[in-house]
DNA sequence: ATAATTTATGAAACGCGTTTCAAAGCAAGA
DNA sequence: TCTTGCTTTGAAACGCGTTTCATAAATTAT
């Protein structure tokens, strides 16, 4: 046991030397277990000794050093969240709503940015398993639902998708079920040439939506048309890729259904650049009724991504019950179909 | 000292418990410290003892605890990322920026979303003192100097400010000097009713922005009229708000200076519903480059906020120096003004 | 009056990993 | 031959806080 000098006494006193809960202790004439107690607020301590010892951390300007706090109570209050990208309305709205909730709750984010790459999801999942944090929501994901499942026992996950068939908590929408009533719609407005823009191909959320397409044609006996199918769009000057390939191709959609405001916004701006009128030439409905669809006067389907966020926080937190909400959506019809 | 019972080795042995690292040193029939060694890479370890300890750890699934590490080490490899929302572009290129650069560095974002409030601030240099993480990047701030220089002694502060005269490293654009040129471009096109747009009239980089704009009224003997002046305009849709205001002004600006170009893009497609003209009636200059303002060929300055990200990144990395990084900012002349 | 409960305190063990220092053997250099 | 440096290993101390259990006194309930 390491003998103090009366130099560090002074530098502990000082404030030049970081205190620990045995220099407070000594300070203020009681032990370790009273320094403690008065630091959890823990009944069971006198007045005037718990006075003495919030004199001496105040003296010292003491702080416990919380990675020591951690490994005792086997908490950190660190909450993951895994995201593609930081730079998307989408995401940054669903993070929004997480971190409001969170704070609400002494709880703080670890942002985990995966640009869809599995190794990055790996290495959130490994954070729970190390205890780093104690729960993680995952916004979207690459990886398998195989590896996955190999860290539920480590801690609470929560999907954003559809995940009712899995022993995880998740906050979702129905895609199947609102992208078949975005179609019905435009078919019942007297489109049969209806094509769909989209982030990416895989994961849950787009095969759903991959799927209604398909039983749509199917029960209208239309035809499919590889080239009505647009990916990789994310964001408001995506919209200007399409409408070059719009513009380009020899039959063209009559209406376009689009899972992000922001696109459909990007595609709107840059057809009335181009001669194509909305909806005559062209219909477009968004997804999620962000605030540019009501200045852009967008048909779309609202999602509350802020109200999801916070849902999805409060199932990491229930970490004894896996829970399955689905988030109704809500039409919203103005002027683009 | 805790006596483990046979049925608890067997647990361990299945990972149905965690082992920890007393139990992989008797597994592998070496000490605790071999076991760390092989862990941390350590040389001094024969080849036959480091495979038995891979064997031990492989077979109970082993994985240490991350707060003891901490706590051992001294350091987390968690970076603190203030802002003051998540859903909005500048913040969102910053974090991509941070994100990015953290990542290639085994360091891990912890997120927190202050809404402005000076309370959560300093929850955030709470965290660096409690050594939860080890810096601290602010990259839009409300509370005071005062209180950020107590924490310094704490760990690294970097900021996304012009700190050139504190003891804290920055990476910043002079907004002075930006605004300045700005200005004096719109008044070289024939301007002299110039307003602007900004998100807020607090902080460092909106006071270097109003000097400028007082100073540039004076130099050109320009009369100052407040209603020039919009302030809480951070997305697309404030544009709308700021074109209804135009419409009811006597006196109207012939140039909007705009501070982020979404408002501007928002301002832009607002005025195309109601008639005015761009650049005619009404001239338009964004700032950041964003890519909506080459869709919208919106002549702007442009800030290179996922390389400020990451050089912010790198400033905190580096605890030993303060360093100040000016961002040269580069004008882009499309069609708005 | 006796038993049970509450209040208050502290020594020591506990959580789990890292690091220091001692010890021993071998090889190279003076 | 002696000294120095390298290689290898492990016991014990260290980081810093929390919790358990024992002890004693005071108060309340039977």
């Amino acid at each position: 046991m390491k003998r103090v000098s009366k130099q560090e006494k002074l530098f502990i006193k000082e404030g030049l030397i970081m205190a620990n809960i045995k220099d407070i202790a000594k300070m203020a004439g009681v032990s370790v277990t009273t320094v403690s107690r008065v630091l959890n607020d823990y009944p069971y301590v006198s007045a005037e000794k718990a006075e003495a010892v919030r004199q001496a951390m105040e003296k010292c300007n003491y702080q416990r050093n919380i990675n020591a706090v951690h490994l005792s109570k086997g908490r950190t209050f660190l909450i993951g969240v895994v995201v593609p990208f930081s730079n998307h309305p989408y995401f940054g709205l669903l993070i929004e709503g997480i971190a409001n909730a969170a704070l609400n709750n002494n709880y703080k984010l670890v942002l985990i940015q995966t640009n869809y790459e599995e190794e990055k999801e790996v290495e959130a999942l490994t954070m729970l398993k190390d205890k780093q944090i104690d729960a993680l929501i995952i916004c979207s994901r690459i990886c398998d639902w195989g590896i996955i499942k190999e860290f539920i026992e480590y801690g609470p996950i929560v999907l954003c998708e559809d995940a009712r068939e899995k022993n995880v908590s998740c906050t979702f929408v129905d895609h199947y079920k609102s992208f078949s009533s975005a179609l019905h719609y435009l078919y019942g407005k007297g489109h049969s040439r209806i094509g769909y823009c989209i982030g990416r191909q895989s994961g849950t959320n787009s095969e759903q939506r991959s799927a209604a397409y398909t039983r749509f044609l199917e029960e209208n006996s239309l035809s499919f048309n590889p080239d009505f199918i647009f990916s990789g769009c994310f964001n408001f000057e995506d919209g200007e890729k399409i409408v070059t390939d719009l513009m380009r191709m020899k039959e063209r959609p009559t209406a376009l259904l689009v899972t992000s405001d922001q696109v459909a916004a990007g595609i709107l701006t840059c057809c009335k650049e181009h001669g194509i009128f909305i909806p005559e030439d062209l219909a477009i409905m968004g997804f999620d009724n962000q605030p540019i669809s009501k200045v852009m006067h967008i048909t779309t389907l609202e999602i509350p991504l802020v109200e999801v966020g916070r849902k999805l926080f409060y199932q990491a937190m229930d970490g004894e019950r896996v829970s399955h909400e689905e988030i109704a959506v809500k039409f919203i019809e103005r002027e683009t179909v």
